[in-house]
DNA sequence: TAGGTGATCTTG
DNA sequence: AAGATCACCTAT
């Protein structure tokens, strides 16, 4: 069952909280993927250091936040990664959820093949930059629809509140105080983190 | 723990 | 307009 109108709510903290379970599919190439998110980070615009579109900051880069929740954002970091967000909000409302992990559930062997891996280990879809690779996902997406046939979200399992854990956001240091907001979620039943 | 890698934005 | 800055990963 495909997730439609859930990325267009206001708190984008709270979706990141619900994310926590759901089932991210791709078929890129032809080949088709899905895993569990175990682990996201939400980014807010109106006051979030930590947010590319921060304070109302526009740019190239930064085009996707201004359009309706529902699309991805996808951008290079290091010079090597693609990491694959979340638009969520209103037109013109900057919000974004960074998917951080997943657990692999279909089209494992295409992961492996992606990542160059000979078997299944936790690192294969933990992490942003591993996940984006394992999934197909790179720049080419940047700004597609959520609810299209690349990639799309399906409403997996229901997590309880006592499983999900609730931390600081990661590698975000530059943002002082923002970076001590409590706005990362992870499955705790999982190997399937970031370290 | 160090270094690779490149788009983005500029005393972070 | 060049260089600092990264929402990271892998391997020593």
């Amino acid at each position: 069952m495909v997730v439609l109108d859930f990325y267009k709510d206001e708190n984008v903290v709270a979706i990141a909280k619900q994310l926590i379970g759901k089932t991210l599919c791709t078929k890129i190439n032809g080949q088709l993927c899905k895993g569990m998110i175990t682990e996201t980070e939400a980014y807010r615009g109106y006051d979030d250091a930590a947010c590319h579109a921060n304070n109302g900051k526009r740019t190239a880069r930064t085009e996707p936040f201004y359009r309706e929740g529902g699309i991805a954002y996808v951008y290079l970091c290091y010079g090597i990664h693609c990491l694959f967000n979340i638009i969520t909000n209103k037109k013109n409302k900057a919000d974004a959820v960074l998917i951080r992990s997943i657990a692999p559930l279909e089209g494992v062997e295409h992961m492996l093949g992606r990542r160059a891996k000979q078997k299944l280990s936790t690192n294969i879809s933990a992490g942003p930059g591993n996940l984006s690779k394992a999934m197909g996902i790179d720049m080419l997406h940047n700004g597609i629809s959520l609810t299209g046939p690349e990639i799309w979200l399906e409403t997996g399992l229901e997590i309880g509140e006592e499983d999900i854990g609730i931390s600081a956001r990661i590698g975000i240091d530059y943002a002082k105080e923002a970076a001590k907001y409590p706005w990362r979620f992870y499955y705790k039943k999982t190997r399937f983190i970031s370290k």
